[in-house]
DNA sequence: CGCGGCTTTGATGTTCATCAAGTAAAGTGG
DNA sequence: CCACTTTACTTGATGAACATCAAAGCCGCG
């Protein structure tokens, strides 16, 4: 972890658009005063499960996960982030203290925005505050429709949605460097790390993906797209 | 399906501090002026997927499910609202249509609101809108968390832990008209109707719930929690 | 170089869905 | 209101899916 100095302005960030389009000269000076931007190497946490929400987590570059420890000591990951997500988001309203933690997938730069700042705006900030809300909504539907997703599935299924969904929403590509362990696969998908391990080898010797270290290509998508529906 | 005529001010409603506390007058008279109560009947469907939001749902009175049909014609339970707690609001902001049917699960009045008058009261009033949001949060979080618990539970933990939200969340008390069928209860927490019912058997023959008809009570809540946890 | 974490494969047992078959309850139309 | 139909509920038997256990190879790191 290391806090960055030569923080640019909002203005030139690429996610500006996303979340602070709708504010004017003095609401951007405003933020701009009361954020830190934040590198996280792989493997950090971000966030521990109880920490006090006191920032808006905004992902600039690099991927998180958020999860949660059970009784066991066995992780369960809630979703995974990529740039432009607002992974404090669903907290930060409604708690006072995370009920997950966050953990660098990637080497990751993470750029945080005073809570309060952020519910300043909201307060005066009509247009700004409609955006948020829907960004919020969009948020929270994509994590309740891909846990459902998952619930209907069996193992092959949970995979080759996984693998799907992080081509089309998270790498944008059908070849990708796999920044998640089996196990975390697997802590994701709710099932055990040996049978991701079965499956994804499975996969392989059908011919459907390749893999090579890290690297996953999706060779026969729409074999992939069949094991999802059925 | 009733339009009832009859509607009483928003002022007079129990659960107004829940969302319109922050409306002055005007604001008020522009909500009353754009709103219908319907009256449905344990059953009937209130919005079908595929339907387009048009109004935000308020709760008033009764039980209702928000569920999705799969492609093989099964449906899956979302989540169970009760009284004061806003039907739409997961998609409100986020969508054009619906993303899942709501139907009562007993005899119901459902207060709407305009959704073009709830964005314009986000955006004219910052403290209603800071509320709003709180709520929306709050309303997710939960759909996710309980999500979450299930999905690390196995067939008697997810009943018991079933039973313990109905007790704690929907009704408030240790013994209940349980408004459910057995297979609704299987399509909530993702397991067979057959399991349902095997397991509440189970329950009810070491002593831990009493079933009379439609009424479950909770004799030792205890062993319930327990099963829950492990 | 050795320790711990990740990966892999095989064998075994448990959990649970599915199938089958019957009873009870609740709507429905004459 | 009764015969009929549908839906809900229940129990038992069977097999498939999957977790668990075990053992070993691999790789990066101190």
């Amino acid at each position: 972890m290391k806090i960055r100095n030569d923080i640019p302005s909002c203005k030139s960030c690429v996610y500006r658009e996303l979340l602070f389009g709708d504010l004017n000269d003095i609401e951007y000076k405003l933020v701009n005063e009361n954020r830190q931007e934040i590198f996280f190497k792989r493997g950090e946490i971000i966030k521990q499960e109880g920490d006090s929400v006191d920032s808006f987590l905004y992902l600039r570059k690099g991927l998180v996960k958020l999860f949660k420890t059970d009784s066991n000591h066995k992780d369960h990951i809630l979703s995974i982030n990529h740039p432009g997500d607002f992974v404090s988001l669903l907290s930060i309203f409604s708690e006072k203290e995370y009920k997950y933690s966050i953990a660098a997938l990637e080497d990751t730069l993470v750029c945080l925005v005073d809570v309060e700042i952020l519910k300043y705006l909201v307060s005066s900030n009509g247009k700004f505050s409609l955006h948020l809300m829907k960004k919020m909504s969009q948020i929270s539907d994509s994590i309740i429709d891909s846990r459902f997703e998952q619930s209907q599935k069996q193992v092959k299924g949970r995979v080759a949605h996984l693998l799907l969904s992080l081509a089309n929403q998270v790498y944008h590509k059908n070849e990708f460097m796999m920044n998640l362990t089996r196990r975390e696969i697997g802590e994701l998908i709710s099932i055990t790390t040996e049978n991701t391990i079965r499956t994804l080898s499975e996969f392989r010797k059908e011919g459907i993906i390749e893999i090579d270290g890290k690297k996953v290509t999706i060779l026969d998508i729409d074999r992939l797209k069949s094991i999802n529906g059925g």
